[in-house]
DNA sequence: GGAGAATATACCTGTCAAGGCATATTCAAG
DNA sequence: CTTGAATATGCCTTGACAGGTATATTCTCC
């Protein structure tokens, strides 16, 4: 998980995938079409890979990569988590703050 | 949607977000449950309130800090570009070889 | 208004990662 | 087997960023 957020975090990374998201390309294609040396371009295709978010395919001395589906679907399983939770939000932090006064009250019968 | 995501990818600011998932907390108890200082938690909060990612609530010396639902949505928005498109890749993939291999046949009868 | 709690900020330091450049590797074709 | 294309890797430099520590700020309460 923390992983996949790091790879997609680097900016130019982010656009190699958007850029997978349409087909699988070659490195030199990426490379040209992102305007980047291909050497970075290598590199950053390396750390995608390493995260598991790429998929390499030689053919002839080229290297078409293309996306995997499962760190997506991890990320999409995160997020999940999210989706109540966040608009229930207010309510909590109404129960909090009532939490805190109703202590404090506490603390002060207790103190005299 | 860049900022979100570099904020995510930092583990102890993670941490901090998915701590918050459960209810809004002050900046001591964050401290206190992830086992961090408070200076570093403030700072990490910092960089989530910049990117939108957080809110806060002053309550007397404390802050609240709270989740914010929009970054989360637009993650998952983006996240939805990549749905089908990852399941047709393999197919789009072959596209992509008998497209090189007519390419190359073309070159070679336009060469002779 | 003085003390102490809760939080933010400033400064320093070390680490890590991205870019630039040169070079190694692998493969196709003549 | 030599050449050239496509790609990967190694080395170096630099900038950003996280942690540590001290200090500033803001509020409550007496």
């Amino acid at each position: 998980m923390n992983a996949t957020l790091t790879a997609l975090a680097e900016p130019n990374r982010l656009r190699i995938v958007e850029l997978l998201r349409d087909k699988p390309r070659p490195v030199g294609e990426i490379a040209k079409r992102l305007r980047l040396c291909q050497p970075q371009v290598s590199k950053h295709l390396r750390v995608l890979s390493d995260a598991g978010l790429v998929d390499v395919r030689p053919v002839a001395q080229q290297r078409i990569y293309q996306l995997r589906s499962e760190p997506f679907n991890e990320l999409d399983t995160w997020l999940e988590t999210f989706r109540r939770r966040v608009s229930d939000r207010m309510d909590r932090l109404e129960d909090l703050i009532s939490e805190r006064k109703a202590k404090k009250e506490r603390e002060k019968d207790h103190g005299h």
